[in-house]
Parts: structure tokens; sequence; C-alpha cells
DNA sequence: TCAAGTTTGTAGTAAAATTACAACTTTAAC
DNA sequence: GTTAAAGTTGTAATTTTACTACAAACTTGA
């Protein structure tokens, strides 16, 4: 594991001069790696054996072999760590964290993908009669997402926020459609109903939801992603970011599968928008 | 560029003894990382001074700022950068392309984003009398996403797709009103014209778009991202993106200027949800 | 072959990291 | 409250590691 995220992470079992180790080298962790042992305690106000202490803490030889974990840290490639937003943030460190959490969580969700699954899922989608896209709160602007891309595929798309409608236009559904449910718990019951109606009519269910939620077991096809939430906050802000991600992904095998000529197709859609819009 | 790679290009210009070095470390660079200036002086069958002299040929400061490099050369994992999607590519190249260049736009507009204007705008908000977020087209998933988010504060937030109601909202706004205006280009016409009807009733007009644009220039705040797209999707992906990490951002700085007791009311705004949806 | 230049190693020095131990805190029990 | 035990932290000494200065040994070319 990345030791940034390591020192995140075993923070609370840090004693207090240890804890003021971990605190700057996490506020600034390129100096650190250009730090003698002297310096960084001098800068942590501690003792040189307490970074010294601090360091086999994190199952290091030492100081020097410390330096070269978190050299491999802060190479490219992983250099984000899921920093939790702390109450004395000012704007500065509130803006990295965030975006930096955010960077992290795709990294994460990325290695959580199967792909497998997305290539069905694509090749679904592409031979659908008509899609729907449903979410509900923070999932429902995923699903607004959704059809501002897929609609400009001239395939009939359809996205309600309303659970009426939703319920409604699935009672209609039929073999060929596709249903994409969007929910980061896969919690929610008016969803689950929505997925039962839908397998009822023979239409496929896509959920991109959790794995063994009772959303899930409800789905044809499950893209689950693990997306570690700042629980602090009370809102979804992560998943939701990983949930639109995925729609490009899906967006975009779909234009691939269909080929060069479709992306002239594309092309048409946008150049619609230039009447509604200034010059350049 | 790697240090690995500068050692294969830089050989010939090594003295004989040098070469030794580059042999051994090249042959086993994990192991030299966990070598002494003694033991890879050894192995080289050379002399320390030696060792040394080769670190600072590769523009190192010595041995163990070479050892810092060679790790991070060692990391594992690509950095991110902005990989275009290609036809031909199957769905885990484009899976995971879309992901890099996502969190490559994302490291790229975190350093673009203006801390005083963010911290500014979080200001405004806070004080606002009501908050409105408009967009459409793409944008208008992510005011539809800024409304799910400044819902839960308990202050009176407004959301419109149509842009008839946006015009009629704007046209009711006041001194103390904020309205947020979401544009990846800046250049949507309706979009300019809430703008200026909103300035007309000294309401405030935030944009989150393009600085230099029509709209970035009717607007009391900009805050602007520079995200590279890819256009050859005809689709706007990672702009909407940033544009939702930026409003996570905002919604935090939002929530950190309410202080604690308002984050218990957060809590419960989650914990009402509670009844929708199936327990654990 | 010899002188100028380069390369290399030896020995000493400086710096950095680690260890041992003592002083100081904290915790919990009485 | 007092006190003993456990845990934490810092000082000082020691060891390890890296670097510098300089001299010896090669190379090169006239």
């Amino acid at each position: 594991m990345n030791i940034l995220e390591k020192i995140t992470q075993a923070k609370d079992t840090f004693s207090k001069s240890e804890k003021k180790v971990a605190e700057v080298i996490l506020a600034n962790p390129q100096t650190a790696i250009h730090s003698s042992i002297a310096t960084l305690a001098n800068m942590s106000d501690v003792s040189e054996p307490t970074v010294n202490r601090f360091c086999r803490r994190l199952n290091t030889k030492g100081f020097p072999d410390f330096k070269l974990h978190l050299a491999q840290s802060l190479a490219n490639g992983t250099p984000y760590v899921n920093r939790h937003v702390d109450e004395n943030d000012g704007p500065e460190e509130y803006t990295n964290k965030i975006f930096e959490s955010t960077m992290a969580a795709l990294d994460i969700a990325r290695q959580s993908v199967d792909i497998n699954t997305v290539n069905r899922v694509v090749d679904l989608l592409t031979q659908a009669k008509h899609i729907s896209f449903f979410g509900l709160g923070a999932s429902a602007s995923v699903a607004h997402d959704a059809l501002n891309k897929f609609f400009r595929f001239n395939v009939p798309v359809m996205y309600f926020e309303d659970i009426v409608m939703q319920r409604m236009s699935t009672m209609n559904s039929q073999v060929g459609d596709v249903i994409v449910l969007i929910s980061h718990t896969g919690r929610t019951k008016s969803l689950v109903e929505i997925a039962q109606i839908a397998r009822a009519n023979d239409a496929t269910v896509v959920g991109i939801t959790a794995k063994n939620s009772p959303l899930g077991k409800e789905c044809n096809y499950v893209l689950s992603l693990d997306v570690p939430e700042d629980t602090d906050m009370y809102m979804p802000m992560a998943s939701r970011i990983a949930q639109l991600t995925l729609i490009d992904i899906l967006a975009t095998g779909f234009t691939l599968r269909r080929g060069n000529k479709f992306r002239d197709n594309l092309k048409r859609v946008k150049e619609s928008l230039k009447d509604s819009r200034f010059s350049l």
C-alpha cells in the first residue's frame, strides 16, 4: 500500500509527537524526501529518534528506507491519497484535498471495474430498442448526464426523476429494452421495484450499484464500483464522479462499436448547437 | 525523464569504472536502492567515490539523492496522462484510458483553480438569501447535482432545466441572491442573458465557466477550470467531472464555514433516507 | 618516452542515522 | 491524592554512511 495512505490510516495509532511528524510529512511530502532526519525533526518540533521511531512504526527499516517508500508513493502513478477534509482546513487545503481524494477514488474505482461486464453492457446497449436511465437523489443527476450522452446517439433513450414516471415507463418495457439503474448503495426500495417490474417484462436490467445489494441481486448485469466515500461529509461525492466516469466509458464503448460513420453523426449533433452559442 | 532510461542513454559518456556501476544497477535496480554506497561499490568492484561520481554525472546531488530518483523510477504504475481513445481500442484499453485521462484532467484543473475566488464564492453562498444553479445541455446535470448538495443545507436553492423558468426565476432575483451559471464554453446565449438579467437586479452572478468567454465577462465572479477535452469524442466528458468536483469543493467550504452543529444537520438529512431504503 | 589530462582509489572528514538510557508523562489502582 | 507501571520523549554517545581532498595510476598524443 501507498505509504502516504498508510500514514493517514495509522494516524490514530501514533503518539502525540509522532502525529506532529505525520502532519509535517503529509503537508509537504516533497520536502520530506529531500530532508535529513535532523531537518525533519526540526520542522516537526520533535527529536531525531522520534522521527526514527515514526518510520519504524510504518514497517520501514529506518529513516532512509522510509524516504525510499515515500519517494515511490510520490512517483507518478499513485500520487494521490484519500485525504479527509478537516474542520480547520482553509480553502487551499480543502480544495486540494477534494481534488486529490477524487483522483484517488477514481484510481481505486478503475481497479474494481469488471471489464467483461463493461463489454457485455456495451453490447447490450448497442442492440437495445430503448434505453432508460433511472436514479434517485444524488444518482438522479448521473442518470440525467447519461441521458445527455446517449441522446446524442440517436437512440430512443429515456430518463425520469419521478418514480411514478419511472414505474409507468418500466411497465411498458419489453424484450430488447435496457434499463440502467443507478444507486450507490443499491438499497433504494423504489429502484429495486423497478428492477423487478422490468425483469417481469423480460427487459434487461443493468445496475450501476453495489454488487451484493438488494438492487444488485435483481439485475441481469451489475457494474459495481468500489469507491471510498468520505463519510464525514454526509454527502455522496466520489461515488457519483466514478459513476459518471463509468457512463463516459459506456458511451465511448458505444461509439467505438458503432464505427466511424457514427462519429460523423456525433459531430453533427455538436454542430447543431452553433446557433445557440456565441461564436469564438 | 526516468533515471533508468537516463543511465542507458548516457552509458557512452561514462568511464570504465562508471560503466561497471551502471551495469550492476541496471541488472538489479531493486537491490541497488536498498544498498549503501559501500555495498554497491563492492558489488561493482569499484571504490566508493566512483559510485558517488557516477551519481553526480546523472545530475543528482549524491548517492542518497540518486537512490531517491531510482526508487521513483521503479515505482509501479503509469503516470496520469491524457491518453486519447483510439478506434481500435478494446474494452480494457478504453476503460483505462478514460479513467486515466479523467484523473489527468482533474490534476490539471486543480492547478488552475483560483483559491481566492473559491473562498469568496463560498463566502457569498453562505450569506445568500437564495441560491440558483442553472446550466444547459451537459452542464444541466451538474446544476442538478449542485441542487442535490445544497438542498441538504436547508438553504433556499433553485434549479431549472427550462430556460423560460430560469429566466422567470432570475427576473425576480434581488440583492443578496446568488446565481451560479454553469457552462464549459461560456458561449451559451441564453445563459449570458440570464447573467445580464440577474446583474440588472443586483443579484450576484457566479460563473463556472471559461474566464474570457461572453458569459465569463457578465459574471461578478468566475471560477474557471482549464480542462483538456478529448474533442475526438464530440462529447463533454472531463469538463463536467471537473465542474462537479468544484461543486463538491464549494459544498465542502460551505459546511466548514457553517461549523459543527451544521454537520449534525446533514447527518439528519442522511438519516431521513432510512425509510426509503432496505436496511443493511 | 614524456607530459598533460583523465580516471581511480586511499585515507581522512563530515554528516547522518541509530542506539542506549534517562527523564518525563500519562494511566490506573489503591 | 499517591504511587507504581507503562508509555513517551529527549539527550548524548555510537555507529554507519556519504563525501572530500589528494595522490597514485592509468591514457593519450606529440
